[in-house]
DNA sequence: GGTTGGTCTATTGTCTACAGAAGACAACTG
DNA sequence: CAGTTGTCTTCTGTAGACAATAGACCAACC
């Protein structure tokens, strides 16, 4: 049996500061401040820096040379580009791994998916949010391409961290076992291995409800993202 | 006139890392020693922790826990991986971005493409990779997708970097002018806003050659890979 | 009263130093 | 002679400290 190494502090940190973001601990657009953090978490700051700098490249915090961190704000053109390109990737992924070939693959899922099941029933709201990124990067890896399914997972986090989802879906509390529900038809659909099918299982699976008054709820209104919203109402409800 | 800040050492780091990577200087599978490089640098080891950081999330080079970094070796699945996702990339940003709406955009290709010619005459190697970067991204660029840039980017980065094909590129002396023929007709094709030429510009436009006999030059054939690869070749020559 | 200049504090950028782990090599033992 | 074990060196991981800069606040001047 391999002992597995301990994790390094740029790991814990990383992880750690993703939680800070996921629970709302930190909100877009707030300082992150180094001295504290190194308190909070107890680490000295060149492994947070390091830790900050993954951060930075996954676009879930800005870094201003001399002026210190942010948490990134999205505009409302990040969200037409976060949820187009995330089409175009999930859309890449199904036409790759549907129907599935490698059945060790589907075991990532079924896993995901069981836990994203306990955490929903006893409401551990950050591991919902964990192991729902976790369950369609799973999907994603279907395909068996990795880059893929990183650069969905990134984008993921994206919209999750930084759009505030967590308050939202908190509003709305039975909605945690109804979405556990919907991404177990999700993986049904897929063992049932139509491709067509899992498209339109996945049209009708985005969380389209928060993009709902959006407009008056971010800034940056790029005339890419207004015809975008547009189109997206009329053609989806 | 806003002044600009003094880059920092990070920045600086990173840019002299991605020119030994370009220049062939640190070659796929070769070890990156930290104290190595501080002393060439002439950066203290924070810093450069830093800029490896960023490195690694691009893909570029791989770190192992407590036994050191080491430049990405890419197997025939990484490839394949590189390729088509760079494919539904440009497909989806010619979609985007063809006809052009931004002219402002176009200015951006076209510097670039100056300079890109600028090095191929003067014969600077890296500067022609560096500048065939930025022509790519910059295409890329005029669908306004700036996540969709990001991605493309780092694809492209990971292809030329790690594939050697710095020196192929060397072995083939004449082939630099060409190049830059052949990008001028791509912007061409752009301003004449025909989404479908542009697609069909881009199919001729890879740079396939360096696929010939790649089995016997990488490790890691995946079934995905083996099935591309075929596939590949009955359709492209 | 508004503006300009200076100082002062908080925070970032960087360096040096130390602790701990991994790999190499040699010596020892069967 | 082969395998194993112990030591030694090299490198990474982390900490703490120092230098430099940005922003705020206050005072003086126009």
């Amino acid at each position: 049996m391999r002992i597995e190494a301990p994790p390094s502090m740029v790991q814990l940190a990383t992880e750690a500061l993703m939680r800070m973001l996921l629970s709302g601990k930190l909100q877009p657009g707030d300082r992150v401040v180094e001295n504290q953090l190194t308190q909070e978490l107890g680490v000295s700051r060149p492994p947070l820096r390091e830790a900050m700098r993954v951060l930075e490249q996954q676009g879930l915090i800005t870094q201003q040379p001399r002026r210190g961190a942010f948490v990134t704000r999205l505009t409302l053109h990040d969200i037409y580009e976060i949820v187009t390109l995330r089409r175009e990737l999930e859309r890449m992924a199904v036409d790759l791994g549907v129907p599935v070939r490698e059945q060790s693959r589907l075991q990532r899922c079924h896993a995901a998916l069981d836990r994203h099941g306990d955490c929903a029933r006893s409401g551990d709201w950050i591991g919902v949010l964990e192991q729902a990124v976790e369950f369609h990067s799973s999907v994603i890896g279907l395909s068996g391409h990795r880059r893929l399914e990183e650069a969905y997972r990134s984008i993921q986090l994206q919209m999750l961290l930084c759009m505030g989802m967590n308050r939202q879906a908190r509003a709305s509390g039975e909605s945690l076992v109804d979405d556990w529900a919907r991404h177990r038809r999700l993986l049904e659909v897929i063992e049932s291995g139509s491709p067509e099918a899992v498209h339109a299982e996945l049209a009708g699976h985005g969380e389209m409800t928060f993009l709902d008054g959006i407009e008056d709820r971010v800034g940056g209104h790029s005339p890419e993202s207004l015809a975008w919203l547009k189109r997206v109402r009329e053609g989806d409800t």
